[in-house]
DNA sequence: CCTGTTAGCTACTGATGAGTAAGGTTACGA
DNA sequence: TCGTAACCTTACTCATCAGTAGCTAACAGG
């Protein structure tokens, strides 16, 4: 039920994406929707909260404290495509719909992404040069840049997760300068 | 009465953002509206033209031919941080008002940032090492990357475009990598 | 076989807001 | 002073859903 809720906001966003749509795709009728999952708002919320659930878990679980912070980036990254080229509908909810101001939601999408930033930031704090604080801005960048080669990714279904990773760790961690 | 909308737009986004509340941010009646910028959706469009135009525009003219490429990048990573700065409504409507699937607009706002990536892809093709295929899937990462520090800078307003540009041209063609 | 209860559906209500029709007002020429 | 034309506004219509009321069916217990 939530699933075909995800797979319709995803395709529509959540202001055209109508109840009676959502109902038909998960095979019920809309009172029933209302019955167990209450009122829009609450579904879409229902929808990111377990979404974005997901993907903090995974990452949290693909980073074992104790590795170099090179591997456990490596690690979080191929977690964070992994999730992209699995859950498609997921991530285009929380990526794209969820995050239009205005919303209720603005504050939801934020505070989880914002999870995922401060997650991202302990890692690089455990990097030898680099505190906390100094992390905060360089987790934003990063997280930014996963996210836009996750978009490229998405046209490219052939590029596994773990080409993407060796691509993003190349360019943030080597770096593109001329060697 | 552009700006207007643009304001209301970003403040709300596109589906909750009223034809009456624009008209009146622009002080004159709904009809005007219609009038002078037609329907909803062309008037949205229109907001996205020209806001995308003009980030085009700077920054295409801040990277003159014949720089070298980490000269090229920090000029152009300049002129999009400035104008996020600069145009914070702007800014927010086609980064997080604009993209929402669905819409008569995700053409639009993705022919945009694709211009965006064709021409770092562009810059990126200049530098030795790459030619320009490859480079772009590294343009969507660039792209993102400065797009998520955007974020963590509409934060941090007492952070100088120049610092931000600072702050990714390390991560980026630096590398995180302890040296 | 009858009755109460759970579970679900169809069909409605009400609000909101896009788009417009028809009426007022000002400026200006005769 | 009157006519008229450009311009703008108020006040409406109509469509689209979110949310719900009330009906129906199935089934368990007696």
């Amino acid at each position: 039920m939530l699933d075909a809720a995800v797979a319709v906001f995803s395709r529509r966003g959540f202001h055209l994406a109508a109840m009676d749509e959502i109902a038909e795709a998960a095979g019920v009728s809309k009172p029933m929707i209302y019955a167990y999952l209450g009122a829009k708002d609450e579904l879409f919320i229902a929808c990111i909260r377990r979404e974005a659930q997901r993907l903090m878990d995974l990452i949290t679980a693909a980073v074992p404290a104790g590795l170099a912070p090179h591997e456990q980036l490596r690690r979080g990254l191929l977690a964070f495509f992994t999730f992209v080229a699995e859950h498609r509908d997921s991530w285009i909810v929380l990526y794209r719909q969820a995050r239009v101001q205005g919303g209720p939601f603005a504050g939801e999408i934020a505070a989880a992404r914002g999870r995922i930033i401060v997650l991202v930031a302990g890692l690089l704090a455990d990097s030898p040069q680099k505190e906390r604080a100094r992390s905060t801005p360089v987790a934003h960048a990063l997280v930014g840049a996963a996210e836009g080669l996750s978009e490229w990714g998405l046209d490219h279904p052939e590029e596994s997760p773990e080409a993407l990773v060796n691509r993003l760790m190349k360019i943030v961690w080597t770096g593109l300068a001329p060697t």
